[in-house]
DNA sequence: ACATCTAATGCAACCGGTTGCAAGATCAAG
DNA sequence: CTTGATCTTGCAACCGGTTGCATTAGATGT
């Protein structure tokens, strides 16, 4: 009912006897301070609940304990082609918030050269998180010459020095593949994103691997690439149904692709799964409520956030380059 | 090549033989500083790239610029449930942005009741936004009670005094609705969110006005409800095929439902849209996605996110409290 | 020429924390 | 009973901005 003049570390200072510097200490569980005193300081803390006050800190400290997670989308609006990044952000912000960071999440425009800079030097973030979409090589190749701190999710070029978070791309291709070719297909093919992707090279190297131990040979007839957007999907579904018409099953890159991949099959007159199997890749939220709900590859979005966010901060705070793969599983629904 | 010692206003300040206090009105553009002056500071500040460190600035002001996006998916991840929350925080941003306000997201646990001290006193977001799923009456009500600056997105109570934006609901209700009459549907059903929603009574009205100045009535058998989920969607579609099975057209709530609606439509042998055409709700990205691609009411999403951010900051800054209404248009797509 | 006013600038305190260093207290050893 | 080591605590400076008030200089009025 009374006032609250309990905001600051030196109300506190006054309330418990002592001098603000061992209320700063009892507060941070500094050693210096004696058991008891450090007891009674923060019972009163609690008491009032008292919340530091971050700015000050921050000043004094000088640093924000936030990062940022960047996107591009500052000028289209978010779509569903930021999808998975949008779903990933549960996961980061569940991690950053365990370790006592804030999250900032900022647009950049993608033509903006030192759009970090103006995180970083004026304090407002400490490092950032970067999405596939985000990861343009420029961008990455600027940001480790500023030495700005990040963490991307996807596979890094191999001397980068840089943090990053994956999924295990080889693995899913050779998961997917395998799955097909147990559920009886014969002429499988492969819809992938851009051909030069690290990751979609992986993906394929899953899907060769599996279709070799089985003994089946590779036929370019049954090979398309896309841009991950669901119109090169449909385009590049097409182009297989009219290389290898007796295709009857595919495996694709991403859902986005993959749904309109399905459609493509449908006006062809081709049922799926009946005529054609098709799995995708991502389990991205619109994967069940597709038509048919679709067999995809799941990454473990909720872990890689986490991770995302673990890792960047263990970066920040030790200087540990970090580079994890992270598993991927099959996910059955009607598709395939 | 050199080192910029240049960080702060102190350095800036020397460089320019003037005093900190000089330099700080300069850049804030006060009306103190004499022209040549101001633009003296300006050029060198400019040419240093100085950045005014953030912190520091959030310590004398006591305001740290800082809005949070509130969501709850703090237990559960994200969802698709959340989706229309998350294609928003575009708009949002954006809006943020060009205020030159960061944008925290914050995941609360739905049990905690003062989340709202912990970020306000501790000097880290000056407001909130919420969204529906956030928008709980004891959460309002608390936040109210605290003086919280905040604002939502949907219908406030009537005398919440809280600053608002929502969609014309009572629009898209007959603007679907219409659209029906005008193609020729007959029996047009309606499926409804919680019936006790304000949004949801007011689409009804919509829904209601749009039959009557066609001069037909309602019938009840053509009412049903579900709780926005995708399982209720098709849950209450089932019901509906039961109670009238002659129906032609079904207005849905909200694309999640209308998409699990559509399934069941099929699972009972009847097709979209010949034999019954379906109009959603809300345009979310999954909409041009699905089976087939959902005629539906769009809310001018982009709009709606700048919309929120901009009126809590005047809210903020003025104290003017605003309830806006943002329009809505059909899109036509597949479905109906 | 002198008092007065105004416009431009500087001084110094303050925002709320953190931390190096000095100082007081306690205690065992010499 | 000193002396030095060990623990606790306080003082005061500092982080990098903002702002009330004093100060200075130039312009105006009589």
């Amino acid at each position: 009912m009374s006032k609250k003049p309990v905001q600051t570390i030196a109300d506190i200072a006054r309330l418990a006897n002592v001098s603000k510097s061992t209320v700063s200490r009892a507060l941070n569980d500094s050693p210096l301070i004696g058991d008891e005193t450090k007891e009674r300081i923060r019972a009163i803390a609690r008491e009032h609940n008292f919340r530091i006050n971050a700015p000050a800190r921050r000043l004094s400290l000088k640093q924000s304990r936030t990062i940022a997670f960047v996107t591009h989308a500052y000028h289209k609006d978010f779509s569903v082609a930021d999808l998975f990044g949008l779903e990933i952000l549960g996961g980061i912000s569940k991690g950053l918030y365990t370790k006592g960071y804030d999250m900032l999440v900022v647009h950049v425009d993608p033509r903006d050269t030192d759009w970090a800079h103006q995180y970083l030097d004026s304090g407002r973030a400490d490092g950032f998180i970067l999405m596939t979409s985000t990861r343009k090589q420029s961008h990455i190749k600027t940001l480790v010459e500023m030495g700005a701190p990040f963490i991307i999710w996807g596979i890094p070029q191999p001397d980068c020095g840089c943090c990053s978070v994956s999924g295990d791309n080889f693995n899913g291709g050779k998961l997917a593949t395998e799955y097909l070719i147990r559920s009886g297909r014969q002429r499988i093919a492969f819809l992938g994103g851009p051909a030069y992707e690290l990751e979609v090279k992986l993906r394929y190297s899953g899907y060769e691997a599996a279709l070799r131990e089985a003994g089946k040979s590779i036929d370019p007839k049954l090979l398309a690439y896309g841009n991950f957007s669901d119109t090169s999907g449909a385009e590049a579904m097409e182009r297989l149904l009219r290389q290898a018409p007796d295709l009857d099953a595919v495996f694709v890159n991403s859902d986005l692709m993959a749904i309109s991949a399905m459609d493509m099959i449908r006006e062809n007159d081709r049922r799926v799964p009946e005529d054609i199997a098709v799995v995708g890749y991502d389990d991205l939220s619109i994967a069940e409520h597709s038509y048919p709900p679709l067999t995809t590859i799941r990454q473990n979005v909720p872990l890689a956030g986490k991770l995302l966010a673990q890792n960047l901060i263990q970066y920040l705070e030790t200087g540990v380059v970090t580079n994890v793969t992270i598993p991927v599983e099959l996910i059955k629904r009607k598709s395939a």
